[in-house]
DNA sequence: GATGAATGAGTATTCATTCAT
DNA sequence: GATGAATGAATACTCATTCAT
C-alpha cells in the first residue's frame, strides 16, 4: 500500500514502439479492467492481473510501474472518451429552439459514457483511491462541461435561471450523479429509458421555471 | 487480509451493559472515525485506531470482531440517524398547499444529515467496500424515503408527474445524489444555502412540470 | 533493495518493556548475526533469519524495521564495545617509560574486540553497505582513539615522530588495518601472537625511529 | 537472482578478434565501472550499464555472461596493472644500500596503482562479493609481492628482522592495507605524499629495528 | 476484562537473464 | 551480431487477528 506517490510514478513506463509490444499493453490494461471489476481495487492483485493478461508479471511492471498506474491509465482512458464527447460534438447545444431536445441530447451523451462497463466504473469511481492528479482532470473535466453549458445556457431565450454559471454546475452535477446512480448501481437495463426521459424533464423544468 | 467475511461477523461482539463498556466502545468508535476519516479506509489499521483510542488492540477486537464491523458501526449510526429523521417528522409532507416549503423541508433535512463529518462520509459512501448486508440497508432506507415521498405526491394536488414511485425515485435520488456532492466534495460552507435553494428548484419545478 | 533510508528508520522499533520481548529481541539479533556470517548480507533473508531464531516473521519485523536495521543494531554492538574499550582504560597509556608494553596492550585490545566473530566482522566492514550514519560513527571512533594516542605520544619522551596527529593517525589506522587483514581474513588462529609482536614492533620502531 | 555461480562462467565470453567488438566491450565495461562506482554493486543493474554504454541488453550478455563477470573483469585488469608492476620492475628492489629510497619506490607503486579510481577500488574490493577464484588470485598476488620482498630483505643487509617471510608479509599488508585507507577512504589529495612518507618511516624502521 | 507480544498468509515489486525477431 | 520484449523466481515488508499472561 504505498502511501506516497512520486510525480511520474503513474504515468506508462514505455511508449511501446513495435507492434508487439502495443498490444501486449492493451492486453495488460484489458485484463487489468476485468480484474478490478471482478474483484474491487483492494483485491485485485498485479499477479492475478498479469495472470489473466497472459503476461508474466515482469511484463506487467514493464510498462505500468505500479498497480494505481493500471488504475489511472483506465481512467484516463474513460476521461478521454468524455473529452472527445465533448470536443467532438462543438454544436451539442447550438440547436434551434427544442430546450428539451438538447437536453435530452446531453443526458444520453453521460449515460452512453458510462453504459460500457459498469463494474468498471463503480470501482473506478467509488471504491478506488484515486490521486489527486487524477481527481484534478475529474474536476477540470465536469468544470469544462459546466462552461460549455452556461455558455448555451445564455444563449438560449427559454432559459430562465438568474445565474447561468450556478445553473450550468447544478445541471452537470445533476445529470452526472443520477447517471451514475442508474448506471453504475441500476440493476435493470430496461429502467434506463424511462430514466432518461425522467432526467429530461427535470433538468429542462428546472432550466424553464 | 481476510478478503470475505463471514454473515454476521459484522455486528458489535457484546452488547455492552456496564457504563464503562459502553464508554470504551463510543471512545473505540469515535477513533476509528478520526483515523478512517484522515487515512481512508484501505490505509486505516486496526492498530493505529486502539492507539487513537487508548486502548489496546485486544480491547478493540473484544469489541469489534474486525475492521469492517468498525466501518459498518459508524454507517449504522449514520443510517440510524436517517431512520429517525423519516420516523419523527412522520408529518413531514403533511404540511399545507406549499410544495416548495415541503421539498425545502426535505432537502434541509438530507443536507444536515450529511453535514457533520465530511471526510468520515466520503470515506463511508466512497472508498469503503461496503458489504452487502449494509448495502441493502441503504437501499432499503432509500426506497422506504421514496415510499414516503411517493405518498405524498400521490396527496398533494399540485402535483403532475403521472408515475408518482417513478418521481418520488427520481426526487430521492436527486437530493441524495446532489448532497453528497455538496456536502461531501464541496468546498466552500457559505455555498450551502444558494445550492439548497437551487435544489428545491430543481424538485419543485420537476413536480410541477 | 532500499535507496533512500529516511532518518530512523534504522533504529530498533521498540524499546521493550517485559522480559519476554526482550529476549525475543536478542535471540533475533543473535539468528541475524549467524545468517548475515553464513551467507553474506545481500542472501541473508529476513525470513531465514527470523526462521533462524524461531520466531515469525512478523515479530522480526516488530522489533526491526528493515533488514539494514539488523545489520546497524550489530554494528552498534560492535561499536558499543569498542567505547567501552577505550573509556575503559583511560589508564591505557597512562603506564610508565615502558613504550612496548602500552603499545602492546593497545594492540591486543584491537585484536581482541575483532576476534569473537570473525565471519561477521567480514559482512559488517566488507560486504555490507553501510549507511552513512554508521560510517560517520566508525569514523568518529578513529578519530577518538587517534586523540588519544596523540596525547599519549605527546606525553610519552621516547616518541620521536614530529607530528603527533599525523603520528597518532598512522598508529591506529595501521593496527586497525592489520587487524582486519589478520583475524578477519586470516585462516590460522596460532599465527596472531606473531602478528601481534610483528605489530608491536612494527609501531614501536616508528615511534621511536 | 542467482546467488551461487559456476566455476568458469565467469570468463568474458567471446575473444573478440574484431575491432569493433574489442570496442565495444571496452565501452561496456568503462560503463560497468562508472556505474559500479556510482551506485554501489548491489543497487547496479545490468540494464542501467548496458543503457550506459549504449549498447542493448542483449549485447551486454553477448560479451559477459552474467554481473559478476563485469566485476571480475575489471579486477582482473587492476591484478593485472598490479602483476605488471611486480614484472616491470624486478630490479625493483635491486637498488643499492639506500633502504629508505628501496621502500619509497615500492610504497609509490602501491599508491599509484590505487589511485585513479576510487570509487571503483572501494566497490572492487570493500562492498562486492569476490568469487572465491578472484579472491584466491588477489592472495596470490599478495604472496607474490611478499615473496620478492622476503628475497629483497634475506639480501639487504640493513635489514634486522629475524623471520624475513613473516617480515615480507607485514610489509605488504601494511602498505597495502594504509594504501586502501588512504586512498580509497580518504579525502584530500594533498595527504597523500605525506602519508607516503610517513609509510616509509613506518616500513624502514621496521626493517631496521 | 485488559494487555500487547506474536503470528504468518499475502502482495507489490525488482532485476538478472533468455530468446524470438 | 544486435536488439529489446518478455520472463518469473525471489524478497522485503504489512497488518488483521489471536491468545498467553
Amino acid at each position: 500500500m504505498p502511501r506516497s506517490v512520486p510525480v511520474d510514478a503513474l504515468r506508462p513506463r514505455k511508449r511501446p514502439v513495435q507492434a508487439r509490444s502495443r498490444e501486449t499493453q492493451r492486453v495488460i490494461l484489458a485484463a487489468a479492467a476485468r480484474v478490478f471489476a471482478t474483484a474491487g481495487y483492494a483485491a485485485a492483485t498485479t499477479n492475478h492481473i498479469a495472470e489473466h493478461a497472459g503476461v508474466s508479471i515482469g511484463s506487467l511492471y514493464e510498462y505500468f510501474p505500479n498497480k494505481d498506474a493500471l488504475l489511472v491509465a483506465l481512467l484516463e482512458e474513460h476521461l478521454r472518451e468524455g473529452e472527445a464527447i465533448l470536443a467532438g460534438h462543438a454544436d451539442f447545444f447550438a440547436d434551434g429552439a427544442d430546450l428539451r431536445r438538447v437536453v435530452r441530447r446531453f443526458v444520453r451523451a453521460f449515460v452512453d459514457l458510462h453504459a460500457h462497463d459498469r463494474a468498471l466504473h463503480r470501482v473506478l469511481f467509488e471504491e478506488a483511491p484515486l490521486p489527486p492528479r487524477v481527481r484534478r482532470r475529474l474536476g477540470a473535466l465536469e468544470r469544462d462541461a459546466a462552461e460549455r453549458v452556461e455558455g448555451w445556457l445564455r444563449a438560449h431565450p427559454g432559459v430562465t435561471r438568474r445565474d447561468p454559471a450556478l445553473a450550468a454546475a447544478v445541471v452537470v452535477q445533476t445529470v452526472e450523479g443520477l447517471t451514475h446512480k442508474l448506471v453504475v448501481h441500476g440493476d435493470r437495463d430496461e429502467d434506463v429509458a424511462a430514466w432518461v426521459e425522467e432526467m429530461v424533464t427535470l433538468v429542462t423544468a428546472y432550466l424553464e421555471a
